[in-house]
DNA sequence: CATTCGTGGTC
DNA sequence: TGACCAAGAAT
C-alpha cells in the first residue's frame, strides 16, 4: 500500500531533506555529496563501500585512514599478496571482503589500467561489488545518476511512503519502483539525495528508536502519521555464541597475529598442561606473546574437535588461509 | 529466495 | 545480559 508521491511531494521532500543533509550531515572523508567537502578518489570511495557492507562508519574510519595511505592506488595494493590485505582488515570483520577487495584492484589493474571503472556494468562485474555498491560508486565517485538503496534509504521509503516500521525481509521489486520513482530527474541533485537519504537513516530514522522530533520530513511521514506501528515481522536474530562464525572468527584472530605459521596440532587443540604454566606455553610454542593470547581464546571457546576441523576446512576452501607442513598461515 | 559470513556497540 | 543491528555479496 505504497502511496507513490505526487511531483510537487517529491520536490518538497527533496529540498527538505537536502537542507538537512548540508546542515547536519557529517564530513566523512570519503564523502563528496557535500559543498565543503575535501574531496576522494574513486578508489578511495570504493575502499569505503567495501569496508562498510555490514560495518558502522565509527569502525571504519580508522582502518580507511591506514588503507588509504597504505595503498592509495588500486596498483599499490594489487602488487601485495592477499594475506596482507587481510591483515590490514584487521577486525573490521567479514574478512572475504578484504579478500574481494584485493581481488578487484588486481582486476582493475589488468583490466582497467589501474583506473577504477565509472560504469555499473564493469563495476558490479568486479569482485566483492553488487547491486548496491556497484550504484554507490557509479553516483558519488563519477556523479552519474543512479538509483542507490542501501538499508538506510529502504527503511526511510519505508517509513515515509509505506507507513511501516521496517522494510520486508527482502529487497522487493516494488521498492525498487520507489526508489526510482523518488530519484531527482537532475544528475547533481540526485547524487545529493542518495547521499542525504542515507545520511538521513544513518543518524535520524534509525532502526531502533528512531529521532523523529530532529526529522525534517516528520510532517509528511506516513509512519509518523500511523502512530508509529509496531514492525509487522521479527527479524530472524543473528545468533553467535557456540556457532562456527565464533571460531572462524577466533582462528582469523590468531591467523592474523601470527608472524609465522601455526602448528595444526596447536591450532586445532589444546594441549595438555597448556594453562598450568605460562613458562611452559614457551616451549610449546616458542612464538609472540600475542599469537599465544589469541590461540587461548580460541581454544577457551572450547569448541568440538569436529567444529575446529570443519572451521579450518572452511578457511582453506575460502583461501583465507593455507596448509603446509609448518602449519596454518594467512 | 534463504543462508552464510565477523565484529563490537547499544539498550 | 543478551538480542539486535550496521553504506551487502555470493551462492
Amino acid at each position: 500500500m505504497t502511496t507513490y508521491p505526487s511531483d510537487s511531494l517529491k520536490r518538497k521532500t527533496a529540498q527538505l531533506i537536502e537542507d538537512w543533509f548540508l546542515a547536519a550531515g557529517r564530513d566523512l572523508p570519503w564523502r563528496t555529496a557535500l559543498p565543503h567537502s575535501r574531496g576522494c578518489s574513486p578508489w578511495g570511495i570504493m575502499v569505503s563501500e567495501f569496508m562498510l557492507q555490514q560495518t558502522p562508519v565509527v569502525r571504519v574510519l580508522p582502518v580507511w585512514e591506514a588503507w588509504m595511505k597504505r595503498w592509495p592506488t588500486p596498483a599499490d595494493l594489487a602488487a601485495e599478496p592477499v594475506s596482507e590485505a587481510v591483515r590490514a582488515w584487521g577486525r573490521l570483520g567479514y574478512p572475504r571482503r578484504a579478500q574481494r577487495l584485493h581481488a578487484a584492484a588486481v582486476a582493475i589493474v589488468e583490466k582497467h589500467d589501474g583506473a577504477v571503472p565509472d560504469t555499473r556494468e564493469a563495476l558490479q562485474a568486479l569482485p566483492g561489488v553488487g547491486t548496491y555498491t556497484s550504484a554507490a560508486i557509479a553516483a558519488f565517485a563519477f556523479g552519474r545518476r543512479e538509483s542507490v538503496v542501501d538499508t538506510n534509504i529502504r527503511r526511510v521509503h519505508a517509513r515515509l511512503f509505506t507507513g511501516s516500521a521496517l522494510p520486508a525481509p527482502a529487497f522487493t521489486a516494488a521498492e525498487a519502483r520507489l526508489a526510482e520513482q523518488l530519484l531527482p530527474e537532475d544528475r547533481a541533485e540526485s547524487v545529493t539525495w542518495n547521499a542525504a537519504v542515507m545520511e538521513l537513516g544513518a543518524l535520524v530514522c534509525t532502526a531502533r528508536s528512531p529521532k523523529c522530533e530532529e526529522c525534517p520530513l516528520a510532517a509528511e511521514c506516513a509512519w509518523l502519521a500511523a502512530g508509529r506501528p509496531e514492525p509487522e515481522y521479527t527479524p530472524k536474530g543473528q545468533s553467535w555464541h557456540g556457532t562456527d562464525r565464533q571460531v572462524r572468527g577466533a582462528m582469523m584472530a590468531v591467523l592474523r597475529e601470527a608472524g609465522a605459521p601455526v602448528p595444526r596440532e596447536l591450532f586445532l587443540a589444546r594441549p595438555a598442561g597448556w594453562d598450568a604454566d605460562p613458562a611452559s606455553v614457551d616451549l610449546i610454542w616458542g612464538g609472540p606473546d600475542g599469537v599465544f593470547r589469541t590461540l587461548d581464546a580460541l581454544h577457551r571457546l572450547q569448541a568440538p574437535t569436529d567444529q575446529l576441523e570443519r572451521c579450518l576446512a572452511g578457511l582453506l576452501k575460502d583461501r583465507l588461509a593455507t596448509e603446509s607442513d609448518a602449519g596454518v598461515t594467512l
